[in-house]
RNA sequence: GCCUCGGUAGCUCAGUUGGAUAGAGCAACUGCCUUCUAAGCAGUAGGUCAUGGGUUCGAAUCCCGUCCGGGGUACCA
């Protein structure tokens, strides 16, 4: 059982005994105590005064006494400013680093046949243009949370649905056929997304010249974004798609192709991976069906000119567009063919969709939708809802060209760490392979962890002005610590001399070794929150605080210089334990740790 | 207008279910490498937690008002 767990029983027994009153030992608050005060556990007295009828000082003095009767881990304990603070034996912390050190999967919980399947869907992206520092965000934060949903006893199946049909690939394809002068990513060089995306800005270009030029005769802004020739020609390659005419479909096989290859690169470079991709494409139909199935059975309505709504004043919103007045599909409908594929695909206990908060609105009705129809998982599908990155002059936009594009990103990440390292000398001897290896590990360690550390929840802002750091709460900071004490158990391997808990459990440990195990027996509990709360930010806090304590130790502190064997032999498990630890939780946010930095 | 999320140091961010003197990093200034990696460690300076009220032993945290900002708001995704 867990020492807090046993002082909050054990406080409501005092309690009990001392002042004749039940109370709820899960009630009882015990917390870390502060970093500037002696102790290790901090129970909060005030609520009991009421009982007591004591002063703080007094109550807090009568149930330390008790505790420290009545708990073989409690060593003593101190009353200031009537919080009683409790000093745990150093004989239970060192158990605690032991039961870490030896463990391998410490922390975790694993998953079984039975445990609950989660589908967690993110990336999500559109077909017309490459992946920019938004989806980045994404990403990471959908692959960090398959890690944490695993990590925490469950089965876990990422998913993505690519938005590959639309008006907007169609606008891509027409500025193609037009003036794409027969190019491809095979005779340009360009990465296949990137040509794609250019098209799309091409596309734009064009629109908003006819635009100005209907206006400029005569034309109401309105009516000259309708009539432009740019997007008539769209619209009738869409209405093409869909009535499969070969030649449209043939030029959208293609494109698409493109950018599927581009995107594959750039997944792979942010290391994300998917167990099962859907296609708009395929779903969409399927979408359709169900809402033609809501409207025979009575749930949604068709108006005169033919449009599907469904109408949610009841749960407190508006009437929501389904279907056209032309019959296509827009964007809720194919989420619900996407749904229904999913659930007929697996056993899903819980469906995560990794989406922007700008999306809020659109989950809550497709959550109400789904349960309409009659799907029992439609109610509680969650919607992880992240904030939005922003640039210093406000929001990213495709076609204006303000955003940051993802494989810039990383390319430009890459060469400042190989900068660096090489003016640090850190790598000589590498060869150039293993080199930039370390470069990536870096780059990315540092793009990674940037982005994760922020509450999800809350938009967070990125000056591509300014380079992302590599010293302080970063990444490579991190990293650079998992190095060092690499770098430390070679030596000791060298030396012949093997981490093992063989230690004397009576040895005499610094404060700041104390102040380490603690943080070291709160990383399951952490990983525990994080995946509750959905937040990789929880893991980053902590492994950096984690590390910033190592930091300190290994500063104050020799491990293979120490004379005392014992002591010596209990720096190399406590450093190892750091370093698994370290290992683990970047692990959870998808950073990889290098061997040598 | 309505709905919704937010406002903490010059900048970027932490701050568990209300607890002690609100913390990090960056930027600025100052020290520390003949000893296991200085991408490190230590120190100085920097705050009316947007604002006004309320709840109570105690509020950055909970409730209400106001100001400022982001997002959404029926044929974009």
């Amino acid at each position: 059982m867990l020492i807090e767990q046993i002082i909050k029983e054990k406080i409501a027994q005092a309690v009990h005994q001392l002042y004749g009153q039940e109370i709820d030992a899960e009630k009882v608050q015990v917390e870390n105590t502060r970093k500037d005060v002696e102790g290790d556990l901090t129970v909060v007295v005030f609520p009991f005064l009421r009982i007591s009828r004591k002063s703080p000082e007094q109550t807090a003095n009568e149930l330390g006494q008790y505790l420290q009767e009545q708990v073989d881990e409690v060593a003593s304990y101190s009353v200031i400013k009537g919080f009683l603070n409790v000093t745990i034996s150093t004989s239970y912390w060192i158990n605690q680093l032991a039961q870490a050190f030896s463990d391998s999967n410490y922390g975790f919980t694993e998953a079984t046949d039975d445990s609950p399947l989660v589908m967690v869907e993110y990336s999500s992206p559109n077909t017309n243009k490459p992946l920019h520092l938004g989806h980045i965000r994404n990403n990471l934060l959908g692959f960090s949370l398959g890690e944490l949903l695993k990590a925490n006893g469950k089965r876990v199946v990422k998913t993505n649905i690519v938005n590959d049909r639309g008006i907007h690939i169609c606008k891509s394809m027409y500025a193609w056929q037009q003036w794409g002068e027969g190019k491809t990513p095979e005779n340009t060089g360009i990465k296949g997304d990137h040509l794609v995306g250019d098209f799309y800005v091409l596309f734009d270009k064009h629109y908003k010249q006819e635009i100005e030029e209907l206006v400029a005769k005569g034309a109401s802004k309105e009516e000259a974004e309708q009539q432009a020739p740019s997007i008539i020609a769209a619209r009738e390659l869409l209405r093409k798609w869909e009535a499969k005419d070969p030649e449209t479909v043939e030029l959208w096989q293609m494109m698409n192709q493109w950018v599927y290859a581009g995107f594959d690169v750039t997944y792979k470079e942010l290391g994300v991976d998917f167990d099962k991709i859907y296609y708009e494409s395929d779903t969409y139909l399927v979408g359709k069906d169900e809402v033609l199935r809501g409207l025979q059975e009575g749930i949604f309505t068709r108006r005169d000119d033919q449009s599907v709504w469904a109408d949610l004043s009841a749960d407190g919103l508006d009437q929501k567009l389904l279907l056209r007045s032309d019959g296509t599909s827009v964007y809720m409908t194919q989420d619900i063919g996407t749904a229904k594929l999913r659930f007929n695909d697996y056993q899903i206990d819980r469906m995560v969709y990794v989406v922007g908060n700008e999306q809020d609105y659109h989950f809550k009705v497709l959550s109400i939708l789904l349960d309409k129809l009659g799907f029992s998982w439609g109610k509680d599908l969650h919607h992880f809802s992240y904030g939005m990155v922003e640039l210093p002059h406000g929001k990213m936009k495709s076609r204006e060209g303000t955003v940051v594009d993802a494989d810039d990103l990383m390319a430009g990440m890459v060469e400042v760490a190989r900068k660096t390292s090489e003016e640090l000398g850190k790598l000589d001897g590498y060869t150039e392979q293993e080199a930039l290896e370390t470069y990536k590990t870096i780059a990315l360690g540092a793009l990674k962890y940037f982005i994760l550390k922020v509450d999800p929840r809350k938009n967070m802002m990125f000056n591509p002005e300014e380079s992302i750091d590599f010293n302080g709460n970063t990444g490579p900071f991190i990293q650079y610590t998992y190095a060092r004490i690499r770098s430390v158990i070679r030596k000791a391997e060298e030396k012949g001399i093997v981490p093992a808990i063989d230690f004397d459990q009576s040895l005499r440990i610094s404060e700041k070794e104390n102040e380490l195990i603690k943080t070291i027996s709160l990383y399951p509990a952490t990983v525990q929150e994080a995946a509750d709360s959905y937040s990789p930010a929880v893991v980053a806090n902590y492994v950096y605080n984690l590390v910033k304590e190592y930091n300190q130790f290994y500063h104050d502190h020799s491990i293979l210089n120490e004379e005392d064997e014992n002591i010596r032999r209990f720096r190399l498990v406590l450093s190892t334990t750091v370093a698994q630890i370290v290992k683990s939780g970047m692990g959870l946010m998808g950073i990889r740790v290098p061997e040598r930095m």
